[in-house]
DNA sequence: CATGAATGAGGTTTCATTCAT
DNA sequence: TATGAATGAAACCTCATTCAT
């Protein structure tokens, strides 16, 4: 996807009068229902209509094509995780390391799976879509927040480099998703979360351990 | 994608003749090219054939449908990751958890490396065809791999339980999924094969440490 | 497009007030306008009104439907061109032929280039909207007015037959469309309007010259 | 009309096997019938196809889309018009202005009449498809076999210039299409074979006097 | 009167798949 | 076995028109 490409999916007119506003959310859910239930490629225009209870005109009002329509639910998606990622990172200044990484890791899953249901559906469209490019996206909105925290922990010389807090955010973002493309049973969710918890604090210990080293001689 | 649902993909009939391995060989070929070239949207069946030199009607002669086409590309291709995963874990036995990680993350992050193109191409369709079962189908037999060479390191007391292997193997796999969209500059490979192997060991470490610790009290 | 069939066309109401007649006036010139700069393909009703600055209910206020519309946008222009060529034979009346015909056919010539754009803009929809048929009571209305007038001709003894009147007529429309969709340059406007007289000169001379000498026999 | 944009325009792939050739000429006749019965409005590719005794899909085959087609079928009636007007001008060389003037327009006619449902078909499709851009072309190509022709008059010292050629040759579409859309009676089509050779000849004969006078000078 | 959200029939086009040659 | 013309269901999207506010 080439860079700029995301503006072609901006949905065609924001609503104003309060029935539109019921009308495209009716539409949003109805994409994620469909997603659920019958999966990628049993979603048509029509069938979205149909569920949200509207006709495919009146889709067609708001999004100017289906592409924008998933662009948008899986936009407004990715929009929650990151805001919760960053305040989470707002939150957690000024600790130690590890009291650090938690908060933001659980913050992470947390917002994922308050919506497990959107959370599954829209990996499938993903790949249209643009998600790759919105995906980096919020990784890097993420980044932002985790590298302005990091420069507050208490307990380092010198925080990670950049490229290590996006490998984290990726790595974290993997497990997420395979755990819920494996079925996501509650049992699973809190292991995930324990061993995310691990997995990001005994890394970022790694990388800034080095730097903490160096900055000691 | 419910369990089981993956049979429903098997290619119709294996190629003995040579002639036909090289026609099959071909029709790969050509879906990652079109993949490649033209994106998901525009891979069709008689596209594929036409690339790939034949008719539609010999392509039809191979693959049963086109869900089936795609799913061997990815079949294949995944085989091919758990195989050198496997071959890394059997090299790998009896050293230090350290010096174990780092030729298997190495040989992982290779062999994704070695078709660029083929992984991203493959990432495109990997939610229709039943990627995520084939995916787990992978991490499974990587994960038995990893936990066989686990039990033979020289300075844990008891490897990391099954769960913690199959997060790290995502992470792992999540982490290269970003770079591979990210554009995957030699440069970015090089700086995913190291901090891949310190996430990968320090996570490792971190899961058996507790059980070591445990076991010399 | 069977006789009678005009009559569908029709306008719903004529304005009275001041402020319909604008608002009727602005619709006209944003049908034109998008004729011009979209094409036929895009002229859709909700985008006629959008441009005149009113909501597409009110333009169907005015308008039973968007064929009447388009009528109303013809019918007005070639009436325009039909009481222009009235004129003109008004006024050309008692004199030798070529002095009528040259201030004849320049006034046609004139009244579809003051406003170039609309000329053009008509061809594009006389097909849908009964075009032949008014182009047809175009013609009739000029021809009875050239036919009085070449009754009052002071030099030749009979006028040429009404099919010649209509074909001649029909002769200069052709030429002038073919000029008009061709780009129109000034110059080749100019060379229209010195051909046309000719050619309807000689023409009419030579349908009018056997007459008289006939007569002078 | 852009220069170039004929180009969007032309077929899919040329019919090779007979089968196939049954099948295009029968979508072509199809597209005529329902150009006539129906009108441009009702005109869809749906119904071509139907009434051709093909499905849409095979429609597509050999057209890209459906101005496509209408396109092709324009562009065969005026190559045939275009045809029979040079086949006329070769062999009414070298004889008097109005002997040659006469077979000319004749063929004209002739070749518009020959199959007067396509004629009047045509009319209504000529303003999408880019109708005006064909008929110049076909315009040009009559034009330079008139020229050709008129260079060999034996009784005139120089010929016509090039624009009155192409005035000539608008004005005699012009007034083919009025009558051709009034009905076109028998009666009337006579009438307008001889009136547009008077027209033609006079009007010729008037461009070419003048320069004679001078060439005599 | 004016507005503009909603309607839904209907148009264009694609593409997996079949089967006569 | 290989071919590729034909199929037709089904997808996306438009737009003339209505009517509650």
């Amino acid at each position: 996807m080439p860079a700029g490409a995301l503006t072609r999916f901006e949905p065609r007119k924001t609503p104003v009068q309060p029935r539109a506003a019921v009308t495209v959310g009716a539409i949003s859910e109805a994409t994620i229902q469909i997603l659920l239930k019958q999966g990628v490629n049993r979603l048509t225009t029509t069938r979205v209509a149909e569920r949200a209870g509207v006709s495919v005109g009146t889709l067609y009002q708001y999004y100017p094509n289906k592409q924008s329509l998933l662009f948008a639910v899986l936009a407004e998606h990715l929009d929650k995780v990151a805001t919760a990622v960053e305040a989470a990172c707002e939150q957690a200044r000024n600790q130690p390391l590890a009291d650090m990484i938690r908060p933001v890791v659980e913050a992470f899953v947390d917002a994922k799976m308050e919506r497990i249901d959107i959370s599954v559906a829209l990996y499938q469209i993903a790949a249209d879509v643009g998600g790759p490019a919105l995906a980096r996206r919020l990784g890097q909105r993420s980044r932002k927040a985790l590298e302005a925290m990091l420069l507050t922990a208490s307990d380092i010389a010198a925080p990670p480099d950049r490229f290590a807090v996006e490998m984290m955010f990726a790595a974290m973002a993997g497990a997420t998703r395979y755990v819920l493309e494996s079925g996501a049973s509650p049992a699973m969710i809190r292991s995930l979360r324990q061993h995310l918890v691990v997995l990001c604090q005994s890394y970022m210990r790694a990388q800034s351990a080095s730097l903490r080293a160096t900055a000691h001689r």
